[in-house]
RNA sequence: GCGGCCAUAGCUCAACUGGUUAGAGCGCCGGACUGUGACUCCGGAGGUUACCGGUUCGAUCCCGGUUGGCCGCCCCA
């Protein structure tokens, strides 16, 4: 007996029955985001190692522990992306957009990979929907940016979300307010976890989300990001609330929230739902302002925004509503006789051609067999075609919801069933 | 990367402290009803008890390893 091969640790396939739920989310990702003027774009999933070293940064946990990195067979460095923004600079570099056109807007649909421990909502192999926006420093462009993910979500009815703010300064004022972090929670280090003991020294704004009470309230008491913003940093951070409160967006202002990326400046963003299934995986979206990051890569000097979405939680979540996203099909064929088989295919080739879905099993057997199918598809009418209705070109429409049968001319099936008025949902106890 | 829990049919789970041929529900296939699904009844297929090794007269059960899954930490989408 040969060896069974299975799938990939942390890589999972997608099976009929599941696929709609993602097939929904990115449908309504590329008609929402169309509306809001952004054009998608897909960049390859393996890139020069060196890009997300660039910009994610040498000393975070996704490029210095997660990234699956090899060498081709040219001796190259390659990585499978971990994330979305840097491939999508890249090629925004490369094509040298900015001379096209000030503004440009892109969103990106697709895999992603890191290597880590997997748990409910994280994968190896996950997905991202994400959207950047450059050439825009101005607040407005994050608003529109948060905007665009808050009417996402609110069309995938999620409830229980709530979306986390907060300014990280940029070059000017950060390292001013990052010596002063350190200063205060080395005074306090004795008080602090084992963890944040270790924190304190590779990356002291880590302890500011820890999830420890002694080390929460030790954060809360010190110094607060957001007092120690330079006059643009808080002119901008001010006219973005301004805005997001005009476009009735709620948000709340939480100067402890951090980022794992270190392209991050001035505004950063989370959204996060509370809901159960999602254990500790509770990030949905997660996003910020890189003004820097382009010309760190080489690039242009401008300004850029963006955020990357969860699918792989967001379809947890849809799963959990119980809502259904499976469509069925308008009609079933049966086949009465053997004799019928070929009429039947060619009618069901002539239906679909008019555009109804319509289920045939092409195995022929007994016309019970063929029945419970029929049930089983979810079919909202049977049709059987036996040599009956070959000779007089007559059917019947079965509602398989109950009722009574509908005669129908075998030339006139699409337009009688369109004429049909949906079924009622309403069924006897 | 660290700590803990778990693995029996396609799915959800049984099988007293180690003891004959590992069961049930759902699902699947067939029949009762030979041109009509659902409800009911009857029957059938489907398992190397994740894998490898050990202890034992005997292992689904005990032990070790491997692989995979879940939870917390870390981190993140």
């Amino acid at each position: 007996m040969s060896q069974k091969i299975a799938g990939v640790k942390g890589m999972n396939d997608l099976l009929p029955g599941e696929i709609e739920i993602w097939q929904h989310v990115e449908a309504l990702a590329r008609e929402l985001f169309g509306r809001f003027g952004y054009g998608e774009v897909r960049t390859p999933m393996v890139e020069d190692t060196a890009l997300f070293v660039r910009s994610v940064g040498e000393e975070t946990d996704i490029v210095g522990k997660e990234m699956y990195t090899f060498e081709d067979k040219g001796g190259r460095s390659l990585s499978l992306r971990p994330e979305g923004t840097a491939p999508a600079a890249r090629a925004y570099i490369e094509h040298s957009v900015i001379n096209q056109e000030p503004i440009t807007r892109w969103f990106y649909m697709g895999p992603m990979f890191r290597y880590e421990r997997m748990k409910t909502g994280r994968y190896r192999q996950f997905y991202q929907i994400g959207a950047e926006a450059y050439g825009a420093k101005e607040a407005a462009q994050d608003a529109e940016l948060m905007d665009m993910v808050v009417q996402f979500l609110e069309a995938l009815e999620l409830k229980d979300v709530s979306l986390n703010l907060n300014s990280l300064g940029d070059e000017a004022c950060r390292p001013a307010y990052h010596t002063k972090l350190v200063e205060y929670l080395r005074s306090k280090r004795e008080s602090l976890c084992a963890d944040c003991q270790r924190r304190l020294e590779t990356n002291p704004l880590r302890v500011l989300d820890c999830k420890n009470e002694g080390c929460q309230a030790i954060a809360a008491a010190g110094p607060n990001v957001l007092e120690f913003l330079c006059e643009p940093c808080r002119a901008h951070f001010d006219d973005l609330k301004r805005k997001l409160t005009a476009l009735g967006i709620k948000f709340v202002e939480n100067p402890r929230m951090v980022r794992g990326l270190d392209y991050y400046t001035r505004t950063v963003f989370e959204v996060i739902a509370s809901h159960p299934a999602l254990g500790t995986a509770s990030t949905v979206c997660g996003g910020g302002r890189y003004d820097k990051m382009m010309k760190g890569l080489g690039g242009p000097d401008v300004p850029a925004v963006g955020f990357a979405i969860g699918l792989d939680r967001l379809v947890l979540l849809l799963k959990e509503s119980g809502r259904k996203f499976t469509s069925s099909p308008d009609l079933f064929v049966a086949v009465a006789d053997e004799g019928s088989q070929t009429d039947a295919l060619t009618l069901a080739s002539r239906l679909r051609r008019e555009g109804l879905r319509v289920d045939f099993d092409t195995r022929g057997g007994s016309l019970k067999s063929q029945m419970k199918r029929a049930d089983k598809s979810g079919a909202r009418f049977t049709l059987v075609l036996g040599e009956a209705e070959r000779t007089s070109g007559q059917a019947k429409l079965k509602p398989m919801a109950g009722g009574e049968p509908i005669p129908v001319a075998l030339d006139d099936v699409a337009k009688t069933l369109r004429a049909q008025p949906a079924a009622t949902p309403a069924g006897p106890a």
